[in-house]
DNA sequence: TCTGGGGTCCTAGGACCC
DNA sequence: TCTGGGGTCCTAGGACCC
């Protein structure tokens, strides 16, 4: 039996964790720049904020109805689903941690699950202070829409196979299948396949010929035979990506390069960080999709001459990028750098026949720089080319501290 | 005025091999 | 008139996820 485990309103249940005074009340979480609402409270819902809504879209009902908007911390967020997938994983034999707020989960048929699932949500709730929901079924497919059953009723929902459930899924429009999008979701209409059930129905072959393997899948998932196994290693990602938009449009090239400085610099600690290193860069800068300009994607990509997670190396790369596409008639409203070709720093490394040996081992430069940074805080020490300037950065008026993740920002408790 | 960031997987088609 | 068969690898682009 499978299981998916889902906290609820993730971003803003960790804000609330600390803000413990904005229970009850409507909270939204915004993406960067303060752009848009990509977390909102049952509350804030029940408002009719929709996900991902423009927060100048939305401004009305912020102001009416006192929603409190906070600027995204990733860094908290990151260190609590840490916190609560330790518990899972303390608690249960087969986890897979499929997203910052999920993991699905497998239990022996001859145990209680539903009791055991009860007791790792209440556990995941006692040590974090995080609310989740809990869904069953014999696929991971079927588990994830008993999750969202269980989310609107509040208690832990399961689905099976069974004739009795089939009404269930017809009560359950196709759109809210994991694995269907837009797309698949616009085409499957048009073949008069509303439903989940309705998709149930089809012939697993047909769904193979007319779309993908993919769907295929699902529609087999949806019967109750299990198509995609519980991946208990979690495999080392296969790219890293350093993107921001930014706060106002740039024409500066300076500005720019500054802006590939420090999205290099997060970059190649990343790669340092999950023991990776890349063979190949890409840089990219585009203009506001939004402004009504003439699309621009202006893109580099570097092959380097032997894998690297050096700072000085990424950081050089990515500014000859900008260098060699900027344009300055275009007003860039974001940048990004991708590492691909990634492949674990420790295995050996054939040196590059034209390249000249360093004189000095940089990367001695780049580990004092994160025992450092790790102490005082990530930025303490860093290339001069990442600048000082913000006022070209990402507008993050509301952010909250990083409550478990600074000494300066940990939280303050008074006894009485 | 103001519109996120970071990932994965699959497929079709072209280029190439013997 | 009639011109093979069976592969692999790479890439761009599309679709999806949270």
């Amino acid at each position: 039996m499978f299981a998916l485990i889902d906290c609820n309103n993730f971003f803003v249940s960790c804000e609330r964790v600390f803000r413990p005074d904005l229970e009850h009340k409507p909270v939204i979480v915004l993406s960067s720049n303060d752009g848009c609402a990509i977390a909102r409270s049952n509350e804030a819902k029940r408002l009719g904020i929709p996900m991902g809504a423009p927060l100048f879209e939305i401004r009305h009902l912020v102001k009416a109805y006192n929603v409190e908007t906070l600027s995204c911390n990733f860094e908290l967020y990151g260190d609590m689903s840490l916190r609560v997938m330790n518990v899972l994983q303390q608690n249960c034999e087969k986890v897979e941690v499929y997203s910052v707020d999920e993991a699905f989960l497998e239990f022996d048929d001859s145990i209680n699950w539903v009791q055991e699932g009860e007791r790792l949500r209440h556990l995941i709730f006692q040590y974090t202070g995080i609310p989740s929901s809990i869904g069953f079924g014999p696929t991971k497919t079927l588990a994830k829409l008993a999750n969202a059953q269980s989310k609107s009723l509040g208690i832990a929902c399961y689905i099976d196979n069974t004739p009795n459930y089939h009404n269930t899924l017809k009560a359950i429009q196709v759109s809210k299948i994991w694995g269907i999008g837009t797309n698949l979701n616009k085409s499957l209409k048009q073949q008069g396949i509303y439903t989940a059930y309705d998709l149930m129905m089809t012939d697993p072959s047909w769904a193979r010929k007319n779309y993908s393997i993919v769907v295929e899948r699902i529609v087999r998932e949806l019967s109750g035979f299990s198509c995609m196994p519980l991946t208990l290693i979690q495999e080392s990602k296969k790219s890293i990506q350093i993107t921001r938009s930014f706060s106002g449009p740039i024409k500066d090239k300076g500005i720019l390069k500054q802006a590939a400085a420090r999205y290099g610099f997060r970059l190649a600690l990343k790669l340092r960080e999950s023991s990776q290193k890349t063979t190949t860069l890409f840089v990219y800068g585009r203009n506001s999709p939004f402004r009504g300009e003439a699309p621009v994607f202006h893109q580099r990509t570097i092959v380097l001459s032997e894998p690297t997670n050096d700072t000085a190396v990424i950081i050089g790369k990515a500014q000859l990028a900008i260098e060699n596409f900027f344009d300055e008639n275009v007003a860039y409203h974001k940048i990004g750098i991708m590492a691909l070709e990634l492949r674990d720093a420790t295995a050996p490394v054939a040196k590059a026949l034209f390249e000249t040996p360093k004189p000095f081992k940089k990367a001695d430069i780049d580990k004092v720089m994160d025992t450092l940074n790790k102490r005082f805080g990530l930025g303490t020490v860093r290339p001069l080319s990442c600048g000082e300037g913000i006022e070209w950065m990402n507008k993050r008026d509301h952010k909250t501290p990083a409550y478990t993740t600074n000494w300066k920002t940990l939280v303050q408790v008074k006894a009485k």
